[in-house]
DNA sequence: GACATCTATATGTTAAAGGCCAATAGTAGC
DNA sequence: GCTACTATTGGCCTTTAACATATAGATGTC
């Protein structure tokens, strides 16, 4: 799972508002996201984000502890995130290929094998 | 389809024993693994696989136009290409865990939108 | 035989992504 | 004051990827 950390990001925050921490303890939860959930990537990716106008962030100095950066997402960030989700499913389909090609192959071996044994 | 070269390396190689330029034309060929075929990465990959003994290599110099350096894979190689395999049944069932989610919360869009409009 | 074309492999350079670790700082409880 | 928790940021280094370029044998053709 790689180079997926952006589309997790905003599906999350499509789903509501938050800030980096809350994100990263989010990604954590998620099995198969834990390694997207490092402080520097996340925040990184999100400034980063910001700067391409798919997110919107204010400080929030409101809650508990130190404050936060709260993200939403705009109106560009909605559709990046439609984007991405033609490209997963474009992506799925091509390992689903790739599976479907394996096993044809891994057949014709395990096949091959009973003959010789 | 990033980091997705290995895979579709060993798979081809699982088929047939193979060359680069083969290789890369096979890759051409397969939609979704278009941008897989740079030659460069092709053969520096193919170097770095054989240098961790996951394929082994010859020099055929039998056919028509250059020689070509002809690919097997090891017994190592195999065991890579059932490795790479799982991971790739693990995303996608991350994939479409993502989709479901994606197709949740944007089914609620709608809905909402209904009801306001 | 000079030239273009196709086949084939290899290298160099640079930019982006990812992994890892440390720094800074506010808040809260003891 | 000390520790623990919450929160954001920055630096460094490696890997991956993208793009361009170099080299060279074989073949066909005029």
């Amino acid at each position: 799972m790689r180079g997926f950390i952006q589309p997790r990001l905003l599906l999350l925050l499509a789903k509501k508002t938050s800030h980096g921490y809350e994100l990263m303890e989010a990604l954590r939860a998620i099995p198969g996201s834990e390694n997207l959930s490092d402080p520097g990537m996340m925040y990184r990716t999100l400034r980063q984000l910001e700067e391409a106008e798919v997110l919107r962030s204010a400080w929030d100095t409101g809650g508990r502890g130190p404050a936060r950066r709260v993200y939403e997402l705009t109106k560009i960030g909605h559709e990046h995130l439609e984007v991405w989700v033609a490209e997963i499913r474009k992506t799925r389909t091509h390992l689903d290929k790739f599976l479907a090609e394996y096993e044809s192959i891994a057949e014709n071996r395990s096949v091959k094998r009973r003959k010789r044994g």
